[in-house]
DNA sequence: TTACGGCCTGAGAGCGCTCCAACAAGGGTA
DNA sequence: TACCCTTGTTGGAGCGCTCTCAGGCCGTAA
């Protein structure tokens, strides 16, 4: 292995018979060098394979072109079956890579994870923090925001002090479109299975559905899940033995509604002639799921994607950050509702 | 927002009445320090919240305790459908935690980019790199490792100047198996859905398939796929339309079984009776397709495990590194075949 | 009492880069 | 010819940290 000794500014400026200051200029794309001087130090550069130091020069600029995605579950789980962080891992990549940014991937399962990303961000080592997916009323944002660091979510975090800006999607209005097309097409029994009552997400869907059910005078039925396929399993199976006549579910994710549309061929059930299941999220699986899967669309990766640019431009210091960004939501109808 | 200056270790020894190396000793746990001078340089430290600069630390210490992963992909490509990025992540990430480095993740589909990778590395902003499935005779593997950076593969990489140690699973066992099992099931006809033949893992289960039904004394019949769903129904419908008395399938990977498992449907087949299925890979989702998917288990995640503490190793100086560590495959029988 | 290790601590020299103040050339104007 | 810009370049300070080395203090032995 090679180790050649790395070539430093200084070295590149004997070479090319100029100042280091000079160098430095060339290196950075300043205008106000001649000519020749800039074709001379490039050739020096060249002829090095000069590289900057990075540790130099973010000591010196205080940033470091590289940006933090906290992923508040441990690696286990946040890549197991879940198509969600990959989807926002998307987003958040091609826009960075678009601004010549790097991504730093975090994933914060633990409480120590958790102290350690602190302790990174505020080391410098990133010029912004985002979060993907909240659970409970996280400090974290807060607490980086007030040291000066910028921070981003996505989903609207449940403690807002101080606030922080996020980009969310429109819940609500997924659900209730969800919810009307069920009743329309004349179901009355319209059970939920939920998602986990500490994440915003899991809640305002939830919320939702009441709010829908309540207003159109039909009885509530609620199983809770995780937002996993077994979850979406076992919170089925209740649901038929509360009640065996159920005529609809709407399930919180598209892998809970792939569970209950196992356990619901298990039982015996005819989907949707028996019973309709709408889920959430429109991930590519359910495209194919038998039946193919009517589910709200949210925006996954271009929620990621408009969060990494709202960072972007608050590292900037642009000072008109919206506070929040809402992203709608579609109902996509195929064959299972 | 607070900005709040950060406390510098002048600031720390300053308030602790100590100097500055006293200070950097007790931080980085130096043991030759009196116990009463280390209590009060903590609580100096406590009091003040200093956390040490990144970017000043590695221009001394000349590391940064993050690694990179680069996906030669773009970033639309890499999370589109497909679950082998999130599995290597999955499984890079859970070891480098527990190493307490960073995971700096790169997409690196460009031309652009992959300049932008090289001046990443070689600019000392990561301890080393690991690369995520190689398409072709791809220089970057070699070129940082001829700059002396600690370079590590997953897949076995066509090009091996200088050679980089690499984790590999063991394709062709996998192949052999998956044949067997069809072979001696009664299948006859046997043909496949090949992946891209610019990396390895889709030039090792082809060779495989040739091998074992040559040993075999079957015929092959080969359609190319790209280790896409879509590609998948595309060669199951051409190998259907060569040869529509073949009774078996092997495809090498999961995502083109299923789009397979999708084409003999609509082309009125029943799997398995008329046509056994073979995939490769055990993503999460063969387990709940129709009929559930018999496919090669390959330990993807696994692979990234020791990958990362691979990488580990070599950054420590480790001279005993495997060149190559081929992880074993299994056949998972499901009912497709 | 003096000499001599052993232990800690402090001073200071960098690490490689950016950026500011200062200065050297030209070229135009009075 | 003297003077003032403008344009281009240089030296040097300093970013915050680590680490070597010299030196202070103390106990022990001579």
């Amino acid at each position: 292995m090679t180790t050649r000794e790395r070539p430093t500014l200084e070295a590149v400026a004997r070479r090319a018979g100029v100042s280091r200051a000079t160098v430095s200029r060339v290196v950075n794309g300043s205008t106000t060098v001649a000519a020749a001087i800039r074709e001379a130090v490039n050739r020096a550069v060249e002829e090095l394979g000069y590289v900057p130091n990075q540790a130099a020069r973010s000591l010196v600029t205080r940033q470091t072109d590289s940006i933090a995605l906290i992923l508040p579950e441990t690696a286990n789980r946040v890549f197991s079956d879940d198509l969600f962080f990959p989807a926002i891992i998307r987003g958040v990549g091609s826009e960075l890579e678009a601004a010549d940014k790097q991504l730093v991937l975090m994933m914060a399962g633990s409480a120590a994870g958790y102290h350690r990303v602190e302790r990174y961000a505020v080391a410098g080592h990133v010029d912004g923090v985002m979060f993907a997916s909240i659970h409970g009323a996280d400090p974290l944002p807060g607490l980086l925001a007030r040291r000066g660091i910028p921070v981003i979510c996505s989903g609207r975090p449940m403690l807002a002090d101080p606030p922080v800006p996020y980009v969310d999607v429109d819940h609500a209005g997924g659900v209730a479109a969800a919810l009307q097309h069920l009743i329309t097409s004349g179901r009355r029994r319209i059970a939920t299975i939920a998602g986990p009552q500490d994440m915003v997400a899991g809640l305002e869907r939830l919320t939702g559905y009441r709010e829908t059910l309540g207003a159109a005078g039909l009885p509530s039925l609620v199983a809770a899940g995780d937002f996993t396929r077994d979850s979406g399993v076992t919170a089925m199976r209740a649901l038929l033995d509360q009640d065996p006549d159920l005529d609809a579910v709407f399930a919180a994710s598209d892998l809970m509604a792939h569970g209950a549309l196992q356990a619901l061929r298990d039982a015996g059930r005819q989907v949707p002639e028996d019973v309709a299941v709408i889920g959430f999220d429109d991930f590519e699986i359910s495209r194919y799921s038998d039946p193919p899967l009517t589910t709200v669309r949210q925006p996954i990766a271009e929620a990621g994607r408009v969060m990494a640019r709202q960072l972007l431009r608050l590292i900037a210091g642009d000072p008109e950050i919206d506070p929040a960004i809402i992203l709608p939501t579609e109902l996509i109808i195929r064959a299972s509702a």
